[in-house]
DNA sequence: TGCCAACATTGGTGTCACCAACAAAGGGAG
DNA sequence: CTCCCTTTGTTGGTGACACCAATGTTGGCA
């Protein structure tokens, strides 16, 4: 369930690190996104919500690039989606033209789910932000947009 | 290294959510930390600073109660300690007055390790924070109090 | 005295991110 | 047409972090 049990009292050296507290920040956050996948998912994970979002959007994609879309390695797409198409949310083809490579699509009771989903995380996401006013919001989704800016062109 | 590759595009129904973006955040700034350990670091992971942190603050406590403090689980506080105790920047002993508990003290060691650990941590930050303007670290870490605060009343 | 709680420890689980190696397939240079 | 290089999907393993269950020891309390 990802409690993420709070300290009882925090060093006045972490305590002022903005890195230490958006750690804290984003384990509260998947702490809840884990309670209500667990709840209302049928036991899917963030891969599996990324990846129905990503073929949602775009339609039916090769692996790899679906890999390089939602950033997560190809390794973990293959056993997300062996996941995703047991139970038959996904489906995989052999691309004609590339007999390597497999074309995956979103099935119609993907969508479906994929709609369930977005309903649990609207919910989460609301939870998670109640403390915030709506001013604050959105300085908090400038500030954390600069930040993963910084993070594409960096290193 | 945990370089945590940045995806080509990112799906409007993601890109939209603070939740993702935080987690996007998170993952930049725990990347840039590992780094950052890994190379200056001998090898110490967020476990042992959190520990070293808080024992410098507070002098030396029972392990249970270092754990309460940090947030870490009594069982990760064990093995964390014992990959410090191994490092000689930490000292576990009986309390006298309650054999059954261990009082762990931070050495001198462990104390200039702490040192050189903070200026990791300052430059990591720095990194990190460097596209926010002033005004926009404090509204950010402003936020993240709230945020957190909620995390600790709440559930 | 007997029971219950706290402590340290061991040994798991789960999620996310990542890496290495591999065979299958295709594309391009010579 | 070969040889080489790349891409693709897959398998299997690693590491960090958070968490849980069970166990033996110890202390306090009723």
């Amino acid at each position: 369930m990802r409690e993420h049990v709070a300290p009882h009292r925090i060093p006045d050296r972490l305590k002022e690190r903005p890195t230490w507290l958006l750690g804290q920040a984003a384990a509260r956050a998947s702490s809840l996104l884990a309670a209500g996948f667990a709840e209302h998912g049928d036991g899917l994970r963030g891969y599996h919500y990324r990846l129905l979002v990503a073929l949602e959007q775009w339609g039916p994609e090769s692996q790899a690039d679906l890999g390089r879309d939602t950033g997560i390695d190809r390794s973990d797409v293959t056993a997300a989606l062996g996941d995703l198409e047991a139970l038959g949310l996904v489906e995989r083809t052999v691309d004609p033209g590339h007999r390597r490579r497999k074309i995956v699509s979103i099935t119609e009771s993907g969508s479906a789910t994929l709609r369930r989903l977005d309903v649990v995380l609207d919910d989460v996401q609301e939870e998670f932000l109640a403390p915030l006013s709506a001013a604050q919001r959105e300085q908090f989704v400038e500030i954390m947009l600069l930040l993963n800016d910084q993070r594409a062109t960096g290193s």
